[in-house]
DNA sequence: CATAATAATGACGCTGCGTCAACTTCCGCC
DNA sequence: GGCGGAAGTTGACGCAGCGTCATTATTATG
């Protein structure tokens, strides 16, 4: 015993924490998703967990700091694919498919692990966390730096990034209702469509 | 007076009624743009009316409805615009370029009315209302109009039309960050992205 | 082991929710 | 005109969730 315990560094203190503060977390996943956003309570999401309502308090000030956690979390592991993908490419072709490809299968992938049989009624609730500000800022450089390197036009980056994170957030909707959904024909949709569509623009400026 | 009765055909009682959801409606408006929709109660609705508590709940049945009849209302308002600008329409350009533009002048418009400072801090809630619904399929059905016509490419039309709203809501939302907001540029920027960007799409098929 | 530091607990007061019996207002009819 | 009933309004009520905080339990420290 002693021993397990030499070899753990951390205190019990905080790993006690770091434990609560994951359970409240995947507690508000399956809350919000069976009951929807708008419905769920801080205290439907303490209840999913072992603890009293006020250790909620300890951790989050309210349910919509949850989501938001939520939200982070979602945005901080999809950032790296989106850099991967633009580090990786060398073509702005390849790019672009790629970074829908990687958005459009981290869609699919995310339902899957919600499993809901999202019930289409609830409104949809989206927060401009500091990671999706992140995000949006990652896309409209990496078009910028296209644009520098003469594999893309110049052009307004700031509505090109919003056009191409607006058409991914609604395509990718679209695909979800399909059955099968389809991320790869999406991807080389939405591809397709930018490639073009930033010629376009462009020669518009 | 009594001429002035025989003047008004319908009766008290209809007109109280109409008034006391329209009522109700403005003060949702304020109070939503003043509070934002999460925090707003419908008590705090209800304050900013001479009514009392009860009777809100003789008009709608949560303030989520209230919410929906406030988009459904703008959604129908709406509606008109583009129907106009497809029959208007000469070239596929020129309907891409009046429905847009129409999009981008709605929403200045719109937030005028709302006349808030716009604090971008609470998030951005989206229903589903049946009129939306129905703006999706206008969308959808002149796209494919065109498609019939060889105006466009054909294409999938689902997707199309789901990029083409995804793109004009984002666009439409930066565009309403800057200062001063121009809707014409947001319009030639989406329409030029657009029109190329279904060439590109269609090759894909 | 004693003590301090830290975190969990759940009861508490408060506010908003949606309902409903009582009341008011209006309409149709004699 | 005025009476009876339908339609609509009212606000108090019971209930549930909110966020707080004094109390209790647990862990770290010396």
């Amino acid at each position: 015993m002693s021993e397990a315990a030499a070899f753990e560094p951390i205190g019990k203190r905080e790993r006690a924490k770091a434990a609560n503060r994951d359970a409240i977390l995947k507690a508000a996943r399956r809350v919000f998703a069976q009951l929807g956003y708008e419905a769920a309570t801080v205290r439907d999401i303490i209840r999913g967990t072992e603890l009293a309502s006020g250790t909620f308090y300890n951790y989050f000030r309210s349910k919509e700091e949850v989501f938001e956690a939520l939200s982070d979390d979602g945005a901080r592991r999809f950032k790296p694919l989106l850099r991967a993908a633009r580090e990786r490419a060398e073509t702005f072709e390849q790019y672009l498919h790629d970074a829908f490809s990687a958005y459009f299968h981290f869609l699919l992938e995310e339902r899957n692990v919600g499993e809901r049989p999202l019930d289409e009624r609830q409104p949809h609730v989206r927060t401009d966390t500091p990671e999706m500000i992140a995000i949006y800022e990652e896309v409209r450089l990496s078009l910028e730096d296209a644009a520098m390197r003469g594999l893309a036009p110049r052009i307004d980056s700031d509505y090109l990034a919003h056009a191409c994170i607006g058409l991914a957030q609604e395509v990718g909707a679209a695909m979800l209702r399909r059955t099968p959904p389809d991320a790869d024909a999406a991807a080389r949709f939405a591809t397709a469509f930018v490639l073009r569509g930033i010629e376009g623009a462009a020669r518009n400026d």
